[in-house]
DNA sequence: GCAAATTAATGATTTATTCAAG
DNA sequence: CTTGAATAAATCATTAATTTGC
């Protein structure tokens, strides 16, 4: 009965020598898991967690936190990746927000001049919507009590205008 | 003069299927909505949502009806997705297991005197924790009852046994 | 071929949110 | 308004891949 763990770590030091670290999963655990997520299992419950641990025991050492663990960093990084590719498809694509993406295979106008109106947008009549929201808007049309100011400032990228946001709310 | 839209065509009978039909929000745009969202901003006012339409068409297309609707489906989507947690929860386990927690495995770092306990490490049964790793995951400590039987079969290597996981799950 | 050094993956922790009870 | 519950995001840390020099 060779001990699972022996020693996760010394406590100073440079805790060197962790033999038993971390848990390192076998391919055939692996497999289950990539088939269990595939399958549609994002958050097992706890219970779901230990039958998983329990069965895929056989195939190793693994405890039930591996298992709990190992969903919650496959579906992060799953999502990540995702996310990363939706960024990189938004910023190649561009800023035109022309919606490039013919996702609905529609008639393809060929929007030649989308030509950001931008100028047009600010003379939005502050104080009225369109027809079509003034119907929906009217509902929430009671004014909010401001009381503070909320002053929104970006990060670094100065390719935008610096908008503050000095609403007068919150 | 909703004109920020380019009509594509003014046919269409219904109007239906616009290409331009769809506010298509820039980074930027779902950026400042999301911090104004964290920042505790639900049901922003007429006057509110004029100032963040305004503000944020500098980063391209938008009206103030996209932010209405934003905030709706955001706010929405939210108390959407917790439901949908609470549901699984209950429907799964239903108990006082709860769902695994990170928060609950916490617990290593700030003991003062880690104390080599490891030993108890190695008792480690298959089919319970650890005492540290109990306390952490407690909420694991239930064993579940087997609704329905979820078989896995695998590839080819026959180096592993069977294992038929049966999870109550799909 | 083989280790030391470096890089890429990924397991494990911590932190910041969210909604909603109390 | 405060706090409980539960993540998911961000981060830390260690292991495996790989590169490199010999």
């Amino acid at each position: 009965m060779s001990g699972f763990c022996i020693k996760p770590r010394g406590s100073g030091g440079g805790g060197g020598g962790t033999k038993c670290g971390r848990w390192n999963p076998t391919t055939e655990q692996v497999k289950v898991l990539t088939d269990l997520f595939r399958s549609g299992l994002r958050t097992p419950s706890t219970d779901q967690i230990q039958k998983i641990s329990s069965q895929l025991s056989f195939y190793g050492k693994i405890e039930s936190k591996n298992v709990f663990y190992w969903f919650q960093n496959h579906k992060a990084r799953e999502r990540q990746k995702r996310r990363r590719v939706l960024v990189d498809e938004r910023n190649e694509i561009h800023r035109e927000d022309k919606v490039a993406t013919a996702k609905h295979f529609g008639e393809i106008n060929q929007v030649s001049e989308p030509e950001r109106v931008v100028e047009t947008l600010q003379l939005f009549p502050l104080n009225s919507f369109s027809e079509l929201e003034s119907e929906k808007l009217r509902f929430f049309a009671k004014e909010g009590k401001e009381n503070t100011s909320f002053s929104y400032s970006f990060g670094a990228d100065m390719n935008h205008p610096p908008l503050d946001l000095r609403l007068s709310f919150l």
